[in-house]
DNA sequence: ACAGCTTATGGAAACGATTACATGCGTGAT
DNA sequence: ATCACGCATGTAATCGTTTCCATAAGCTGT
């Protein structure tokens, strides 16, 4: 692959100058420039990025270290990223934890190996050393949806309490009494602040949260059918299921419908995370959405700033109720899609 | 960040030593060896991978350019395709070129720019001039799912005739003879092949094609959405429509949603792509699942022989239909799981 | 005791770019 | 006519590795 050398010798200048057309430099002449774009040309020669990063120190890409890529909610997400990264200058190389934190390490080792200019991350847990230690060696860090708390790194993420309080109000208003979550991961703060918002949303209205209808999940599909069929075999099962996620919600619908038990006839479902589907599922899911995109813009902007010497903003948008069929009573129409103000903007400081 | 001389300095020894315990060279004393040792620890020393790859040419980096993230096809195939690379000890950067064959490029270029070793490609259109030159220029390079004739790169891919015929006996046997199929872009390989069994299926029981029941769809719901509106514009609309994709079959479902119609009393519905979400829909979708997290395997594996010098492999793995109730009928149960035996495989040539 | 190996080590070149510094030249001001 | 300045350009250092080559020391076999 031609060099920067064969560039230089093809044009009859030296590599200083060939780099300056490149990096359009003001003091090259309009004859030297000329002559170096041709050659480039007749080359085909394009820079090598490998390098460019090493001289400079700067790779122009953002790392980012999702959940769950199988996770639709993670891969708009992901989408929007490297959208708003590329109108801003940076790649995007994802990582997939699949949940499990020791691939999450492996992930940001080999971010930080390859010298990303700066990461963002989901986590997957309370934070591994590892994480701490680029939290705090300060390696431009964001953390998106999920946080570490504890920690100076700003965040981007929806608050679900407002849209919890709904659906809660939506449920006890269909007549459901008997409330049960599936929760995420505790060493998660989504997983935790999930059953914290539905807890405190019950008490509002006097209803009890045992503990039996707090299922353990962990945001993936197989918890979500497993901790249904606990509830299932309860004495006295609950009337709704409150999925803390759409996987989870995922394989509720499949334990309910192992058992060929219907929804919401028999029982109740509602989930975290709205997602195109829940609008053909059987029957269409009520779910609380979140501004997707919009997180995944903010959060490429904090990092951005970060990286480039400007305070960062941590955000916290407002997530949404969507009420459909799942929990009973159809409504007249579907509810129009949230709006995307924010809701709370804090200067560089966790929640 | 600590480089290689300042552990060699803690060390007391050369750089070059250091290098040698890195990459565990035979000859180093195990003196020396245990000094570099803890002189990483000592300083949490990361070897730069920047650095490493412009000397050794080699970045043990995979590029997979797919045509839309959002699609849980491509979505599950990225997963295969770096849990495979990870295990080969390669990592993967992921570009999304949400079927526009522009980002398409984007992605290429970005990847060739930062020397992948190899390139992993789902072609959104029929071959750029870019994409030609990376294939003629020797870059290792395999097609998955997708491919563009005439090069000499290796494709892996699922075929889909036995399935599409399968799936047109099914619904020639639930009496429906009026068979439309919403068809990707023809520029894609998978666009006019799928077309093309379908006609050729349809033959066989002495079915048309009519023109107006070929709608013109790009893999995307919008799309889907559309046709479905044509279909049902029609003076004589067709009694099924079969979409070339998932996403393509949500806009299906959109579109006859809109119209108060029901599937499959009103239409019926079948899909090329089979995801969790076929399984809970209103109603379940019938579809052709392909052996997605296999293919992912084998692209990976036919890349890194191409890239470490061995005889790379084409390979063409069986699709398999599912039935589910969105033809009509209910069928006993859900089909088995298709089976994944390769059913042709190929020495480095195009089908 | 010595030639000839093997083993351990360090010095320095190289990978492909960017950039500080030096140089030479033309031009405008004095 | 001279000086100073700015512009265009080239030389060379540098980024953090790997690896070739040279060298020194230790060992073996005669």
């Amino acid at each position: 692959m031609a060099s920067i050398k064969d560039v230089a010798a093809e044009a009859g200048v030296s590599v200083a100058t060939v780099s300056r057309v490149l990096n359009d430099h003001p003091s090259v002449s309009a004859d030297a420039r000329a002559r170096v774009l041709a050659a480039v040309g007749a080359l085909g020669y394009r820079p090598n990025a490998v390098a460019r990063s090493l001289r400079t120190d700067q790779t122009h890409t953002l790392g980012l270290v999702i959940s769950d890529v199988l996770n639709p909610y993670f891969t708009e997400l992901a989408r929007s990223v490297e959208e708003e990264a590329r109108a801003l200058g940076y790649s995007v190389i994802i990582g997939n934890a699949d949940e499990r934190p020791e691939l999450q390490d492996h992930h940001v080792r080999t971010l930080l190996d390859r010298r990303i200019d700066g990461l963002l991350v989901s986590p997957t847990d309370g934070g591994s050393p590892l994480m701490l230690d680029a939290a705090r060696s300060g390696t431009p860090m964001v953390f998106v949806d999920r946080w570490i708390p504890g920690l100076d790194v700003p965040v981007v993420r929806a608050d679900g309490r407002a849209a919890v309080r709904d659906l809660v109000a939506h449920l006890y208003g269909l007549g459901h009494r008997r409330l049960a979550i599936i929760a995420g991961p505790a060493a998660t703060t989504t997983g935790s602040e999930r059953v914290d918002a539905f807890r405190e949303a019950l008490r509002a209205y006097g209803l009890p949260l045992p503990d039996a209808y707090i299922g353990q999940g962990d945001f993936q599909a197989a918890s979500g059918r497993r901790a249904t069929e606990e509830f299932l075999d309860l004495a006295e099962p609950p009337e709704v299921v409150f999925a803390a996620d759409n996987l989870m919600a995922l394989g509720a619908l499949d334990a309910v419908r192992a058992r060929g038990l219907r929804v919401p006839d028999d029982i109740a479902l509602a989930a975290f995370d709205d997602i195109p589907w829940f609008v053909h599922t059987d029957p269409p899911v009520t779910a609380i959405a979140q501004p997707t995109p919009e997180l995944g813009r903010a959060a490429v902007r904090a990092v951005v700033d970060l990286i480039e010497g400007r305070p960062p903003q941590s955000v916290t948008l407002p997530a949404a109720l969507v009420v459909r069929r799942s929990c009973g009573e159809p409504p007249p129409m579907d509810s129009a899609p949230m709006d995307s103000a924010p809701v709370n903007v804090t200067q560089r400081s966790n929640p």
